[in-house]
RNA sequence: GCGGGUGUAGUUCAAUGGUAGAACGCGGGCCUCCCAUGCCUGAGGCGAGGGUUCGAUUCCCUUCACCCGCUCCA
């Protein structure tokens, strides 16, 4: 049971939304559309700012990262190479009894005595109900115990005396149409795919079925030989991109948290193998507990680097206003794992409606840039030099024991991907010669944001409500959005303190236009002072500036000076109009 | 996909088988020398489709959306 303050946050946040223009359900004039969400003009300056914030510290504060831009729709193979056309399309079944459902492939094959009937009639009401129904029961069990789950599956159709017609029993072996629970007959296996598809072309036709990405960073491996060659990086270096992606859920929940149609910022970090940083630097160093390793060093394995992603990307969220306490580090458990993952760490946050996933932090191995190797039969492999050389100069037993170790990696994840034993061995050997040639399969670290969920994210952890108690004794309450002035939507609101005074109004727009060239800016003369501090408040806007007499001269040492007021606490300060913008720009930014 | 609940103004809610009100918000005007002031004024709504009915926002059916639970979440 949820507790139903938890939902009346979400009701106030998801209204509130709608009501300032930070999120719109999608064509809504029409009705709405099932797990598409729009963001209105506060939202999108809220959302364009997080993910400029997220591509800047990314890309152009690090020299080891470059940005891509890729299409949604991409070539079929690759989500073959994936794994997705296939995890992403179990034919799935549902028992018809408790509808529980299952995939259908993976249920267990049953034996035994099939009980099959036509209809059932009310023995008393004489209600037919047509649908035909069958129980599987284990060999030897009298049909009695089919007969009772017959009833059962009759009665939640609308009988309530049944009589079963057309009995009729038949052997069945490794049958898959059975809950193997109960004995109840499952539906069709029917296809379950989570990809949105679609034609390439004006036929629609089979041969030219394509996608739209369930994911970016199937783009960002795909390229990753031409960022490679056309960036001069070199090993270690990332990729970061920031996209849309589609997933036709099959229960788009929790407003925008999942929805059909989202946004990801993705980083693929390309690492050496541990084989290969062990040749360079004689060892491979060791996390030396928890924290941030610090600045990266030559001599990091994929665990010092996992480790020092998920300690960044911890860091990002800090800057933006989520403080380490509202998030949870969840290291997946070996079971847990992908079978191509060494390690998963989950960044949830404290959501109101449960603690869920914003960002996974993945050490995927070379799993990705191999199944694309194999798939498309073009080298994913990196050519470093300095490997070379330090190969060359290893004692013969070292270069034996990475040569192993490579080769049994190599020759692991080749086994597991279905290729026959002879080939695998072949494979693997010369995967294992090319560290002499300074050849290796790039191994990488993931973090996957999605930028939707942190959106929302940013919003109920922004919400506040302060209540107020004038001189009458009437409370009010007040909705402020506490948001962190990097990712605010606008940064200052701009007012006269009364529009009746022409000179006030005109000081104001002045400086109004002073600030919108670096900033977004609300101007506002409508109302009292305090109702448009209240709209800012409520829009999440850190900063006010208010015009006044004093900045007009009325006390002359007060000329062209005006008040900014703070949103958190309505402290107000005295400032002069010249060093407006140097006192909010590094606020804002 | 299944089960339950809910759809009335931008938001939160009311009423009604004879076409709907409030509060807040929003627009305009006057006033206002710093935290939702006051007065005047204006705009704005029955999710969609069908049926029953002389007449439907109200009753029925379908559909769509949202919320909750199950399922799903590579």
């Amino acid at each position: 049971m949820s507790d139903p303050k938890v939902n009346e946050l979400m009701e106030k946040v998801v209204s509130l939304c709608k009501r300032r223009g930070f999120i719109f359900p999608s064509s809504e004039i029409y009705g709405g559309i099932n797990g598409f969400w729009d963001y209105g003009p506060l939202g999108a300056e809220l959302k364009r700012n997080v993910k400029e914030l997220w591509w800047h510290s990314m890309t152009r504060h690090r020299e080891d990262v470059v940005g891509l831009e890729a299409t949604i729709i991409m070539h079929p193979q690759i989500w073959r190479a994936s794994g997705h056309v296939d995890t992403f399309s179990d034919p799935m079944s549902d028992c018809l009894l408790t509808r529980k459902r299952f995939r259908s492939d993976q249920i267990e094959p049953q034996s035994g005595t099939a009980y099959h009937y036509t209809g059932a009639q009310d023995a008393v009401s004489g209600k037919c109900v047509d649908e035909p129904y069958a129980v599987l029961l284990p060999a030897g069990k009298p049909p009695e115990s089919a007969r009772k789950i017959a009833n059962q599956f009759y009665q939640a159709r609308g009988l309530g005396q049944v009589e079963l017609q057309g009995e009729r029993a038949e052997k069945v072996e490794n049958s898959q149409r059975f809950n193997p629970d109960n004995g109840s007959l499952l539906t069709e296996p029917r296809p379950f795919n989570l990809m949105f598809k679609t034609y390439v072309g004006p036929v629609p036709d089979e041969d030219n079925v394509a996608y739209l990405r369930p994911e970016t960073a199937q783009a960002i491996f795909v390229q990753f030989k031409n960022v490679l060659d056309s960036s001069r990086q070199k090993m270690p270096f990332g990729i970061a991109q920031i996209g849309k992606a589609f997933r036709n859920e099959v229960t788009p929940r929790n407003f925008t948290f999942r929805s059909r149609e989202f946004e990801q910022m993705e980083l693929e970090f390309f690492i050496k193998p541990d084989e290969v940083v062990e040749a360079l630097c004689g060892t491979v160093a060791k996390p030396a507990g928890p924290g941030h390793p610090g600045e990266p060093r030559p001599d990091w394995g994929w665990q010092l680097w996992h480790q020092y992603w998920v300690e960044e990307r911890i860091r990002f969220y800090g800057e933006i206003g989520l403080p380490r306490e509202s998030l949870e580090e969840y290291w997946q458990k070996p079971e847990e794992l992908a079978h191509y993952a060494r390690a998963t760490v989950d960044l949830l946050f404290k959501f109101p409606f449960g603690t869920q996933e914003l960002e996974g932090i993945a050490a995927r191995s070379d799993f990705d840039l191999s199944q694309h190797e194999r798939f498309s039969g073009k080298s994913q492999a990196v050519f470093d030099e300095e490997l070379r050389t330090a190969w060359a100069k290893l004692a013969e037993e070292r270069r034996q024991a990475l040569w192993q170790r490579y080769h049994d990696a190599r020759h692991q994840y080749l086994t597991k991907a279905g290729v026959p034993a002879q080939q695998a061995e072949q494979d693997a050997r010369e995967d294992a010669d090319g560290l002499a040639r300074g050849q290796y399969i790039p191994h990488v670290i993931e973090p996957s944001a999605g930028v939707d969920r942190l959106i929302l994210g940013l919003l109920t952890h922004a919400y506040g409500e302060v209540t107020t108690t004038d001189a009458k004794g009437k409370t009010a309450t007040e909705v402020v959005l506490r948001f962190h002035p990097k990712v605010a939507p606008i940064k200052v609101g701009v007012f006269p303190l009364l529009k009746n005074k022409p000179e006030l109004v005109a000081k104001a727009r002045e400086v109004f236009g002073l600030l919108r060239s670096e900033m977004a800016v609300f101007y506002d003369e409508a109302g009292s002072i305090g109702r448009r501090y209240a709209r800012q408040d409520e829009a999440g806007t850190p900063f006010c500036v208010t015009i006044d007499f004093d900045t007009l001269g009325e006390t002359p040492e007060l000329k062209d000076t005006v008040t900014i007021r703070y949103r958190d606490d309505g402290r107000q300060e005295r400032l002069p109009i010249a060093g407006l913008k140097a006192h909010l720009l590094p606020l804002v930014r």
